[in-house]
DNA sequence: GTAGATTATATCCGCAGCAGATATATCCAT
DNA sequence: ATGGATATATCTGCTGCGGATATAATCTAC
């Protein structure tokens, strides 16, 4: 093959927590509370994630170098010296990518069996 | 409201090994190897449910009332009888319902991301 | 028919990692 | 300046996943 590196998929499936924290990654780079925030924005506040869950994980993605710190500053007046700002590696965007393409088999799964709808609408008649 | 149970999601998120196994029961009543291989085929041998997995699973879904074991056999000639067969309650439909939702919501929140394309092709261009 | 592989259920236990609690410190609004 | 929100970090209890082990019935092959 092509490249040197493992294959994304040998890595899956991902732990949610770990998922959620790329997936927040992908919109571009962000501080570890702001991961957090993200988290509860994006799932409708049915996801909340702890700080224990957050610090760890992170620490574990830069070990495995799906993330990797950057020293970069959105706006360096405006910013708070304490923020640790972190961003995919181009093995973790792989990951994440790999990943949702999984979560689309599950989800092409359960139509299967027509527990959701063929539209995306994921909130249904409620 | 109109019922007299808890809404079904306030039990989310499950844990990847109860969304299988209920995913699996989705599609008609099955034994507990039946559900292991079920999970392995449909999943093209990315998960792997061990024993220990599965049957803990089992029943702790049975305490919580989202499975039932059935006495129905499908064919009493043919079936073996060491065999115990499972089938989803009501509130375990609605459940995995629910989940199924919850899925599409992540992979909307991908695809908004460009993570992965518009149509449902999960294996993209390999 | 009987030996070996597969099917089938069940429990035990080590380990990973999630989640709340705790600690510390900075930033911001009043 | 005081309090609350922001921000990072660690510790620890607990859940539950997953491989190993045990037991037994069923099926296949010879």
């Amino acid at each position: 093959m092509a490249n040197n590196q493992k294959e994304p998929e040998t890595m899956l499936p991902l732990t949610p927590a770990v998922f959620h924290v790329l997936l927040a990654l992908a919109g571009g780079e962000l501080h570890g509370y702001a991961i957090m925030q993200e988290v509860t924005a994006s799932t409708d506040g049915l996801i909340k994630m702890g700080a224990g869950t957050l610090y760890g994980t992170v620490k574990r993605l830069l070990e495995a170098k799906l993330i990797e710190e950057s020293d970069e500053r959105p706006d360096p007046k405006l910013d708070d010296e304490r923020r640790r700002y972190y961003r995919l590696t181009a093995v973790g965007e792989q990951v994440v990518r790999a990943e949702a393409r999984r979560y689309e088999e599950i989800v092409a799964l359960a139509r299967g069996k027509k527990l959701i709808g063929r539209t995306a609408m994921a909130g249904g008649l409620a």
